[in-house]
Formats: structure tokens, C-alpha cells, sequence
DNA sequence: AAAACATATCTAAATTTCTAGATATGTAAA
DNA sequence: TTTACATATCTAGAAATTTAGATATGTTTT
């Protein structure tokens, strides 16, 4: 039994483009790659959007639809804290879909 | 060590499409999804170009290219046959994909 | 309540992908 | 050695994606 419906053409086309493959990358040690958040002292929710806009060095517009598409098929999940959204990794979705897509291809 | 080396963004752009992802499912077991082979009684080598083309019922120029596009990033193998081309799995490729995908996500 | 700030959404232009028709290439048959 | 046939490649218009600027929304601060 799966817990999320994976479609294998749907995350590859977000997966199709480098910057958000990165921004997953980079999701996987926020300590490493990006500063401390000054409201909060931990990266338990994620990474704030601005963050990971100046990383990517892409508009806010852009990375906010990036992380919205990303969000749409489960690979990442958002936070709101105050002002401030969080997007962390979505890991069992992440292992759902490597697993399924190991399965299904 | 890797056979192959794997780019999760080009891999994706491949997978980011509905008739690509179902050639390769098609070829996983040709017997059921296609009929046999006039000028030879197997499908060692894979399935011709027609024979997908009539399955996907799109054109000969639009399928050739997207055995192309599989081909150029190794999930299937062409052989020339006489007048036809063969397209298989590469399931060795297709493997190394899964597995570090798996690993990279 | 107004101002400031972070993020989301809308709009549109640039780029890429999709797709088929026309044509080229390679092989086999007449 | 034409002719026919299967596939590949070229060309171009349609459709989708990329990306940023403008604007809207939600939250906090003043």
C-alpha cells in the first residue's frame, strides 16, 4: 500500500528542470547550504523562500512557482510561520516515488 | 561504479511524457502488447518502429523521434534488421537509472 | 489603521517541446 | 537499376514551459 499516488510523468516534468532538482538538493542539509533563519534557530520546517531565492539566484515570482509545483506532487511541504513559509522535504513521498518508479519503469 | 552515467534531468525530460513512459512499459512485454513480427518470429531485439507507431497513434516522424530522444539517454537499445529497426530495454541502463535516482533524490 | 515585509498569484514575453508533413537515407524487391 | 518500403531527419506551426515584473494577499510592526 502506497501512501501517496506517485504519477511518473508528473514528477518528472518537475524534475525536468535543474534548479528545482537543486533546491532538493539542497533541502537535504539546510545547515550546509543556506544561513540560519533569524526568527527561528532550526531548520525542523525547512527553508524560508527567500533563502532558497537568493541560492537559486532566480525572481521570488519563480522560485515561489517552482516550490508551488514541487509542493503540487508532494515533493515538498510548506510551513507558514508568521510571515515566513518554510518548504522542507517531503521524504516518505520522495521514497514512494524512487521506489515506484524502480517498480514501474 | 556506474555502467551508465545518469542525468536525472535529461532522463526526466524523457519521462516527462505520457507516450514515452508507455513505449517503455509496451516493451516490457512485447508478446502481449504487439503482433508478432512478419520477417522474424521474435522480439530478442525488440519491436520495430511501426509497430509502436500504430500502437501510439502518432506519427512515423514524431515516434521516430521519441525512440530517438529515449535512445540518446540509454533506456532503449536500436538493431537494423534489413529494412526495419528494433527497439528494446536497456534494462541495465534503466536499473542504474532507478537505483540512483533513488540514491540522488 | 497604516506601513512594511514575505510570499503567492496574475500577466505576458521568450524559450522549449510537441507534432506532423515533406524529404532524405538505407535496404530489399522487382 | 528502378521501385517500393521502413526509418531518420528537416522544417515549421501549435502548445507548453520558463521566467520576471506587477499586483494581490496575509502577517507583523508601528
Amino acid at each position: 500500500m502506497y501512501l501517496y499516488c506517485v504519477n511518473i510523468v508528473e514528477i518528472s516534468k518537475v524534475l525536468s528542470n535543474q534548479t528545482r532538482v537543486d533546491i532538493l538538493g539542497w533541502l537535504k542539509d539546510p545547515e550546509a547550504n543556506f544561513p540560519p533563519h533569524q526568527e527561528i534557530d532550526h531548520f525542523d520546517d525547512g527553508v524560508c523562500v527567500g533563502f532558497i531565492q537568493d541560492k537559486a539566484g532566480l525572481s521570488q515570482s519563480t522560485i515561489s512557482t517552482y516550490l508551488n509545483s514541487m509542493q503540487q506532487v508532494n515533493l515538498v511541504i510548506p510551513t507558514r510561520h508568521g510571515k515566513w513559509t518554510y518548504y522542507k522535504r517531503n521524504e516518505k513521498a520522495i521514497r514512494a516515488y524512487a521506489e515506484q518508479l524502480g517498480n514501474a519503469l
